[in-house]
DNA sequence: AGTCATTTTCAAAGCGCTTTGGATAAAATT
DNA sequence: AATTTTATCCAAAGCGCTTTGAAAATGACT
């Protein structure tokens, strides 16, 4: 069933239909009633490609799947992310287009996406130091945001990222004022913007309390559960094992976890643990007491907001720039303590 | 720039172009090269509306969030499945697009991603006994495929699943070889059918070992990891605590995990856990030795067969249906061990 | 009753592509 | 040299919608 035969059923013209069923004004209330009527009772849909053709918008936004080629790592923040983005297309009439791409062809990606008409504007995700994926998309002028941002691009661009500077810089300073000397970071890949940022925020909190970092303790890797764990039995078979680890995700946090369980040594009272909590939907951190002290950021309403800026950057291709600096919240469980051996 | 305008520059007409373009043989070598290479010069990229709409197809699969409205919850499997299945999408030339839907309206969601033409076919998740949006897709004459089954459902459709009930029924004959006769089975929500099917399994286990299955003993709810710590805390209470525990994820095993450290109990030698193992991308089961004893089937991997079977099933509409069932596999890990307390 | 403003409807063009059914030029056959 | 094949290329129609510019119908006002 299509606009025309619609029409014709009802001895109206296409323009007519088309107009009761986009509630244009022109249209009396009766012939819109009778319209909306036949269309439900045939199941008319109007064809979204032939919609788009006409329109000039696709009513879809583009994502590229943030999978490192590398380790064909998907990373696990994704589904939520993703999850609170797509909600809010939906609320605003958009559909949601994913493509995936290996590291050699994201370009192309972007490019056949906005290029080919596919989408109206278009989200990066896990942006990496000096992005270049950014000046494909400014080039393009094509409408997008950043999940995160990236250092060294001087160009302005709509972003939302949590504060992750403050957030590692606060929770370091906690484990300082509990005591610690010996802190280790166990943090995401070095070129990943966001690990940066942590790395910064770690560094100043160690700084400004006149700690000199130690390199042995600076870890970074994809943030799988073994890699926490296999950095953490690592760290302890060395002769000054740090007595807090700094993790930068939960699942990284539970493979330390599992390496101290394995060590015998007691979370929080022999070494002390904080985590970042990306408040997935499936790995909540505890229920009524937090597992972990963690700096806590919800990466669903991240997604949300995302959707939200992106949205009205579409409408309004020249509004000013839009960023968003979401501050992580620390939230204190039982994975910290006072530092052991203290005079 | 658009066909029109290309051809122009070239002194050819739009067909010709359009022909050099898509291979077709009418067109001489020499003007096939020039095309391609003023194509190239000038970034041309076909708008894929307008050719959706001229050939009909979209080239477009869709997937809808398997988002349970009720907790908000995304399944966690989501991210690997849908980058195994994105990739071969991209190999053959489709896109993916999402809707997400709340229980209410999913079928109005199928309907309208396939009836307005935006996709060519759909990939339908976690389907639930008697799985109603299986009988929409009927009626649609869409091609789809279903990760997974659905008990209750007579009429025959495509489908790729793990032999849920043979790898938990092993599950449980091994932990009952090892001497466990108080075995516990954390299991997902119970309206879903791979559950279903696994509690069959294990039951069927038990049953050929004459023991009698314990309604204490099983459990189920949303595989998150809080739930798995919640329910194994709850059952070490009992007066007649398992000695096993079989989880039907990892993740809640995770949970299960930390139940046991802090009552002070030793995984795999006071209490025996299996869980069944994705292969999620973030959360191998351990590198060279597995964590834990597992079922083990990649998602990712599963993704990959669902894409390649629903593009045969676009392909060829009235080609019989395929089924594919995937053994899972049992992984011996250091998280079990014999029964304690045999006389 | 006649005029003007307003409401309601419509025919047709256009979005950018594919594809059908020729037409033309070059090569092969008689 | 005339005819048939074959290799190239093209004009135009069509996919299903929106939207422009105009026409018809209705109502309001002298």
């Amino acid at each position: 069933m299509n606009l025309k035969q619609l029409s014709e059923r009802l001895g109206l013209s296409q323009t007519t239909v088309s107009r009761a069923l986009n509630g244009y004004p022109e249209v009396s209330e009766r012939t819109r009633a009778r319209v909306q009527a036949a269309a439900a009772r045939h199941g008319y849909h109007p064809n979204s490609r032939a919609k788009g053709l006409a329109t000039g918008r696709s009513m879809v936004i583009g994502h590229v799947i943030p999978s490192s080629s590398r380790h064909e790592m998907v990373n696990p923040i994704f589904g939520d992310f993703v999850a609170g983005a797509v909600r809010k297309y939906s609320e605003n009439g958009y559909d949601t287009m994913f493509t995936s791409a290996d590291d050699t062809s994201v370009e192309d990606a972007y490019r056949g996406l906005f290029q080919r008409g596919a989408v109206d504007g278009i989200v990066l995700q896990s942006p990496k130091v000096n992005e270049p994926r950014i000046e494909v998309l400014i080039r393009m002028a094509v409408p997008f945001i950043v999940h995160g941002r990236s250092t060294g691009i001087n160009a302005a661009y709509d972003w939302i990222d949590v504060n992750n500077k403050s957030s590692f810089m606060r929770a370091t300073q906690f484990l300082i004022d509990l005591g610690h000397r010996r802190i280790a970071l166990i943090n995401g890949l070095e070129d990943m913007d966001f690990a940066q940022r942590r790395r910064a925020g770690y560094l100043q909190a160690l700084d400004q309390a006149g700690l000199q970092p130690d390199p042995g303790l600076m870890r970074s890797a994809e943030m799988t559960e073994v890699y926490g764990h296999h950095e953490t039995r690592d760290m302890l078979q060395s002769d000054d094992p740090p007595t807090a680890i700094l993790a930068s995700s939960m699942i990284s946090a539970i493979g330390v976890r599992r390496a101290l369980d394995e060590a015998g040594l007691h979370i929080g009272r022999d070494v002390s643990v904080i985590a970042h909590d990306d408040d997935l939907s499936y790995l909540k951190n505890g229920q009524d007491v937090p597992i972990f002290t963690a700096t806590r950021s919800s990466v669903r309403r991240a997604g949300e907001l995302a959707a939200e800026m992106l949205i009205n950057r579409i409408k309004s291709p020249d509004a000013p720039i839009q960023t968003r600096l979401l501050e992580a919240e620390l939230v204190v469980g039982r994975s910290t303590g006072p530092a052991p051996n203290r005079f």
